[in-house]
DNA sequence: TGAATAGTGTCTTTCAGACAATATGCC
DNA sequence: GGCATATTGTCTGAAAGACACTATTCA
């Protein structure tokens, strides 16, 4: 196996604190699907594999703001709902050296999918949730912890509303529950509860395109609302 | 190592990382009220103010393994229901130096509340969370949010079999509600939701005691279910 | 027998879930 | 007119919430 610089220079009696990061799951809609943005690792460990984008903690910056720069190099995007998810800091979870994440999700609203990479080299690429490789370090758990919270949250909160663009019609929101909670919902059902929850404002606007237009709305607040 | 906040003689050109501890919000019911326990701080800063327990990770312990290791130095338990929070880490939090926390949460059953601090001279208290002093630090803040989460298990959730003791009537589970929630509840919807639930299982045992004895039950499971 | 706590049932309302036919615009 | 998508309502069952009286033991 190759090794790498930071390798080598490794020399574990110099340091007796951990290394902080923050990892940076984001998440967007596209094409009807949840997906994620992934980088390829260039460097051992891990060389090739995928990983969630993430980086070193400065010492004079927040965790929010260090996981907002992260997700500003990767994106060019800043003002996206950003929460904070867990940390992860197994002894042996990178094997250069100590190292403790705290991992964020962000949701990007499907409007603002196609900002490329603004990062030099950095190959990275979306991934559909469902199709993911695999990936560096202990990033599928990592993966795996956020889905689950996602879901979670989509049933007691309106937290959608950061994966979407500012207008829609209700077939497109209706497609994005499905591919966050995976499972197909009934349509009629499904519009009854969101019309019931008054989260959502009509338009007088409806969409182009072929068939039927249909009406459009948006959400009436774009923070996180709390059901119940 | 003990004497955890208390590593003073802090040089800022050392270091370029920060440093992480691990504080853990040590939950318990006792005469009915939710409690917590804390400790009285002993130096600058917040000389004299109450904190939650809390201390550095070394460098080859896990997360997880650090905060155990608080709560036996606290209370001599190591058994208990224990999840992760959340990291706390603004750069200002601690006057001395750049540390960021990560947050658990532990419950102990009620019998185990009297265990004494295990720890050589540190004052350790239980506070009804109703009544908690002015906290170090960003303490508050960390309450605050744990409080929230107990909160929002308990409703979809079994968590409170953490908090009770091995067996227990209805009544006594009703209060540890009561307590967690902050408002009362209703004594038949109550006992008609928990049994429907199949989480609790009657022992043929009755407690003893002053009036009317009652049935005893104990919890089938006590390990988190998550309802739905 | 009085005090204290244990134990129990009905009604109403709300919400989730199953289920299919009509309406509208585009080509 | 044919196709594709939008839009709409009823019924049923389950669960939540309001609400008050009887039962049992002990002192």
């Amino acid at each position: 196996m190759k090794k790498s610089q930071e390798e080598i220079n490794y020399n574990p009696e110099d340091y007796d604190r951990p290394s902080v990061t923050t990892d940076i799951l984001i998440f967007a809609i596209d094409n009807g699907k949840l997906r994620i943005l992934l980088i390829k690792r260039k460097q051992w460990p891990f060389e090739g594999k995928w990983a969630i984008p993430g980086g070193f903690v400065q010492i004079n910056e927040s965790l929010e703001a260090a996981a907002l720069r992260e997700l500003e190099e990767e994106t060019g995007v800043k003002d996206v709902y950003l929460e904070q998810l867990k940390s992860f800091g197994d002894p042996d979870r990178d094997p250069r050296m100590r190292v403790i994440t705290v991992s964020y999700f962000a949701l990007l609203p499907s409007t603002q999918i196609n900002v490329q990479a603004a990062s030099d080299a950095e190959e990275a690429k979306w991934f559909s949730v469902e199709d993911v490789p695999e990936l560096a370090f202990d990033h599928a758990k990592i993966l795996e912890y956020a889905l689950e919270r996602l879901r979670g949250k989509v049933r007691y909160t309106n937290i959608v509303f950061a994966l979407m663009p500012e207008t829609f019609p209700l077939s497109q929101l209706q497609q994005t529950y499905e591919s966050v909670l995976g499972h197909k919902l009934d349509k009629r059902n499904f519009r009854k509860r969101l019309l019931s929850l008054n989260i959502l404002e009509p338009t007088n606007k409806k969409n182009t395109g072929a068939h039927r237009p249909s009406l459009l709305y948006r959400f009436a607040k774009r923070d996180l609302v709390i059901f119940d």
